[in-house]
DNA sequence: CTAGTTGCAAAGGATTTGCAACTGA
DNA sequence: TCAGTTGCAAATCCTTTGCAACTAG
């Protein structure tokens, strides 16, 4: 999705919530949109700095949940480490493969499994809201190239 | 496993690792396999100070890092929440459902998705060490009181 | 003996929060 | 106007670490 699409959705989410759309807000979301894939709230902050200098680490992570909370961003939670941000709306939901070597993410689909997940749910009576799988281990090149 | 078994093959463990059989870790590694199938670095530090009272948060830790890091224990990282712990010698693989109200953890097993798993990570030349699979929701239980 | 362990308290690192000064609608 | 927002710095929370005093083998 264009990044001026998911402004244009992120302020009738504003909107919706009574909550306004400030400088700070639509400078991060137009980050998110613009940047790498993946980014963690610092690199955010740094970015968003760049245009509005004045954008603070607290308010970065206020913003970065509000939009995790909205459907706009996929968090992915890797421990105790830096939590990983996407964008998402308009993606279709994805898995992830975390090269521990180089620290590289794949992702990935597969509507089989989603659909044995619901399964397995089901069986347990489980009414499932979300879902992470992340396959952790080394990519091709690292795979290749380690010295174990 | 029975804890007397357990208690054995970390010794064992031990003794290659020229790791010395303390009277912390031997503790530690009973509470792990007689209390709660899960549990935290924090509930342990109580169960162990009941027969040890000079066991330390310190120790507890450590100790916990090395018995995951053979194969002892698994850890069920919560994102920026506690650890959770359970012990996995002699049990087969498993993933959880977490239910988001009440805290419960179901745990489940499905062979096809472990091979579809593994499918994927093929295709994309990855080579897994580990996997985790979670499945966020509702249990029955909380899923028909739920107030929303 | 003596290398491996421990307890303590202080340090760490990511994220959150209280609060008084702002600012969008 | 004024409820929602922000920046700042201090606070949190879980976990890790430095170090001098122990202790298993």
């Amino acid at each position: 999705m264009k990044t001026e699409v998911a402004l244009r959705k992120f302020e009738e989410y504003l909107k919706t919530k009574n909550l306004r759309a400030t400088k700070q807000r639509l400078e991060i979301l137009q980050r998110a949109w613009d940047g790498h894939h993946h980014f963690t709230a610092e690199q955010m902050l740094m970015w968003a700095r760049q245009n509005e200098p004045d954008v603070s680490r607290a308010t970065v992570y206020r913003t970065l949940s509000l939009m995790v909370e909205g459907g706009f961003l996929g968090a992915l939670d890797r421990g105790k480490s830096k939590t990983l941000y996407e964008h998402i709306l308009g993606h279709s939901h994805h898995d992830h493969m975390v090269c521990a070597t180089c620290g590289k993410i794949i992702e990935f689909r597969c509507e089989a499994i989603e659909a044995l997940q619901e399964l397995e749910a089901k069986r347990h009576n489980f009414h499932t809201t979300s879902h992470n799988l992340t396959l952790t281990g080394q990519c091709g090149g690292c795979y290749r190239g380690k010295d174990s």
